[in-house]
RNA sequence: GCCCCCAUCGUCCAGUGGCCGAGGACGCCGCCCUUUCAAGGCGGUAACACGGGUUCGAAUCCCGUUGGGGGUGCCA
C-alpha cells in the first residue's frame, strides 16, 4: 500500500448538501480510528463540486459537527471547489491519452434511443464514443466529456470488508466524466484529489461500492497517461477500499434526510453527549470480541479493526442511543454534570442560550433569563442526573424552582387533582402541617424542626395517616399543586429547595383554584 | 431490465465445523425496591429465511431459491 512514511492517510470527504447525516458521521469515526490507531493523519475534505447544492452553512456544520465529536481533521479541509484547475489539467491529459471523448447527447436523446431499441436499460448507449467529436473548449462547449469504458474484462475492487468484488465491464456504460459546462464530476475530481492527496485507505458508505470500478479505472488512465501527483514522487497504486454497510431506518431503507432523524445537529441540541454518541455510532456494524458495549474512545480506537466490521446494513434504534446516553449521563461526576446542563440551564427564555455560542442552535431555558439559581439547582442535579436520558430532559425537571407560577400540566392536574374528591382535604392539612414548620430555614442549613426532607417527609406522612391514605397517594396532589406536574424529582428535596414561603404561596393557589377560599 | 451487496431474537451485536437444546445489550412483559417518575435488582418473551450438498458432525463451508438493500444521473 502506498504510504508518505507517516502511516496510513484516510480521509473524511463528505458533500454539503445538508445537516450532518449520522451516516456520514459514522464514516467519519471509523476513518478517524484507522488514523488514530496507526498514527495515520485524518484528512477533511469538502467535496462542493456541485455549486447547485452546496452552501457554506453545511461545510461549516460538518467541521462544527467533527469538532464536537471530538473527530478534527488533522489536515484540511481541503476544498473541491479550489482546486479546479488541477481537476483541469487531469481532464487535458486525460483527453490527449485518449481515455475521454466529447458527447453531445441529452438525457431525452439517450432515452429515445433506448426504447427505440427496445432496451430497458437506462444507461449510455455510446451514440458519440465513434463520432469523433472535438472538445470546444475548457469550458465545455455543450459537450458533455465520457469516459470510454473498455469493453471487455472486468474490474475487481478489493474490499478488506466484502473481499474482491468483480464488476464486468460490460455491465457498464461510459460514464460522464465532465459535465457540458466544463464541471469535472465525482469519479474524476474524486479520483484526483485521492492521488494528490496520497490517501491510502477509502472507507466509505457500501452505496459507493457499485462506482468503485469506475473510480478505479479513472486512476489507472490517470496513471497510465503519466500523471504526476501533486505532492511529487512516483504514480501511487490504488488505495485500500473498504466499504462500510449503510445505516438504515426501520423499513431497511438506506436513511434518508427528509424523513428520518439523521442530523447530528439535532441530537447534539436535544442533549446526547458526544462520548455517548460516538460509543453507539461504533456499534453500529463493529462490535468488541469480548462483546462489550460501553467503552471509552481510546479502547474503541485500541480495539476497533475494519476487517471486523460487518456486512449487513444496521439499523440506527434511537432508543438504544438515549438508553446509552443515560449510562453515560450517570457516570458523570456530579459538577461536570452540572457543567453539560449549562446550555440547557442558563440560558434566558427567548436567546439562544449560552449567547453568542453557535451551539445549542436551537435549545432555551424555560426560565427568564436571571431567574436561574446555581446554588437551586446544585442541589437537585443529583436527583435529577438519574432521572434524564438526555440533558434536554433537564429543564423540565427543574422548571419548577425557576419560574413564579408552575407550569400547570392540565392532564395532570385534572387526573391527580380535579378527579381526586380528598385533593382539596390534602392540600388544605398539607398547607396547615407545613406552615407550623420553622421559617426560613429554606436555605436547608437550619437544624430542628425546619424546612428539610427529612422532616418534611416525616410530616407528610403523618399527614397521610390522619386522612387514611398511604404517603404515595397523598403526594399526587401536593406535587402538583408545587411543580405542576404528576413526575418529577423527589417531592421533599423538592419543597426544601423551594423554600416555606413558595411552597405554602403554591398551596394556596391550588386551593383557589379548585375554589376553596384560602385562610380556611 | 442489468450490475453489485447482504441474510442469527422486534432491534444492535456475539458466534469463524463439535464448548450452541445459540450468548449479551436495547425494547417489551412480570416481580422486587420505592414519596411520583426514573435508576437499580431478579425473572421472562423472542432468532440461526428456505432447499440441496460437503462432513462423523454445520448457525458456521459450497450451490441454489426466496427475501431485503444499493447502484444504474451532465448528484455525491
Amino acid at each position: 500500500m502506498p504510504t508518505t512514511g507517516g502511516g496510513p492517510r484516510v480521509r473524511f470527504a463528505p458533500s454539503p448538501t445538508g445537516y450532518f447525516h449520522v451516516g456520514s458521521a459514522r464514516a467519519a469515526l471509523f476513518n478517524w480510528l484507522v488514523a488514530r490507531q496507526s498514527g495515520g493523519t485524518f484528512v477533511l475534505r469538502i467535496e462542493d463540486t456541485d455549486a447547485e447544492r452546496n452552501r457554506e452553512e453545511w461545510a461549516e456544520g460538518i467541521v462544527s459537527a467533527l469538532h464536537w465529536l471530538g473527530m478534527d481533521a488533522d489536515e484540511g479541509p481541503y476544498r473541491q471547489s479550489a482546486r479546479s484547475a488541477r481537476y483541469a489539467e487531469a481532464v487535458d491529459l486525460l483527453w490527449s491519452a485518449g481515455a475521454l471523448y466529447a458527447c453531445d447527447c441529452t438525457r431525452d436523446d439517450i432515452d429515445a434511443r433506448n426504447r427505440a431499441a427496445g432496451i430497458a436499460t437506462p444507461g449510455y448507449d455510446g451514440f458519440c464514443r465513434a463520432r469523433g467529436l472535438e472538445r470546444v473548449g475548457p469550458d465545455g462547449g455543450g459537450r458533455a466529456l465520457r469516459f470510454a469504458m473498455p469493453h471487455e474484462g472486468t474490474t475487481t475492487v478489493a474490499d478488506v470488508i466484502r473481499g474482491d468484488v468483480v464488476f464486468p465491464h460490460g455491465a457498464m456504460d461510459d460514464f460522464v466524466v465532465v459535465k457540458s459546462s466544463g464541471a469535472p464530476l465525482f469519479v474524476l475530481a474524486n479520483v484526483v484529489d485521492d492521488v494528490d492527496m496520497a490517501i491510502t485507505h477509502v472507507i466509505r458508505g457500501e452505496d459507493l461500492l457499485p462506482t468503485t470500478p469506475r473510480g478505479i479505472l479513472v486512476w489507472q488512465a490517470l496513471g497510465a497517461a503519466g500523471w504526476v501527483p501533486e505532492r511529487g514522487g512516483a504514480y501511487p497504486g490504488l488505495p485500500v477500499f473498504a466499504h462500510l454497510p449503510l445505516l438504515v431506518n426501520e423499513q431497511r431503507k438506506k436513511l434518508s434526510k427528509r424523513r428520518d432523524p439523521v442530523a447530528v445537529e439535532d441530537y447534539r441540541d436535544k442533549g446526547y453527549l458526544p462520548e455517548a454518541f460516538v460509543n453507539y455510532l461504533a456499534l453500529l456494524g463493529w462490535s468488541p470480541h469480548d462483546g462489550r458495549e460501553v467503552f471509552t474512545v481510546d479502547e474503541l480506537v485500541e480495539w476497533f479493526r475494519l476487517e471486523d466490521v460487518n456486512h449487513a446494513p444496521a439499523f440506527f434504534d434511537v432508543a438504544k442511543l438515549t438508553h446509552m446516553n443515560g449510562e453515560y449521563i450517570r457516570a458523570l461526576p456530579v459538577g461536570e454534570f452540572i457543567e453539560r446542563c449549562r446550555p440547557w440551564t442558563s440560558g434566558g427564555a427567548g436567546s439562544p442560550a449560552g449567547g453568542a455560542a453557535p451551539w445549542p442552535s436551537r435549545t432555551t431555558a424555560p426560565w427568564p433569563a436571571g431567574s436561574f439559581d446555581e446554588g437551586a439547582f446544585a442541589r437537585m442535579a443529583p436527583l435529577v442526573q438519574e432521572r434524564v436520558a438526555t440533558l434536554g430532559e433537564v429543564p423540565a425537571m427543574v422548571d419548577f424552582l425557576f419560574l413564579d407560577e408552575p407550569v400547570v400540566d392540565e392532564g395532570d392536574w385534572a387526573r391527580v387533582v380535579g378527579k381526586d374528591e380528598g385533593a382539596a382535604q390534602i392540600l388544605e392539612a398539607a398547607r396547615a402541617a407545613y406552615g407550623a414548620l420553622g421559617a426560613g430555614l429554606g436555605d436547608g442549613t437550619g437544624s430542628g424542626a425546619g424546612f428539610d426532607p427529612e422532616t418534611l417527609h416525616r410530616v407528610t406522612q403523618e399527614l397521610a395517616e390522619s386522612v387514611g391514605r398511604t404517603l404515595a397517594k397523598t403526594q399526587g396532589p401536593i406535587r402538583v399543586a408545587l411543580t405542576g406536574r404528576r413526575v418529577g424529582p423527589p417531592l421533599f428535596e423538592s419543597m426544601a429547595v423551594l423554600g416555606r414561603d413558595r411552597v405554602l404561596a403554591r398551596l394556596d393557589a391550588a386551593l383557589r383554584r379548585l375554589g376553596v377560599p384560602p385562610g380556611t
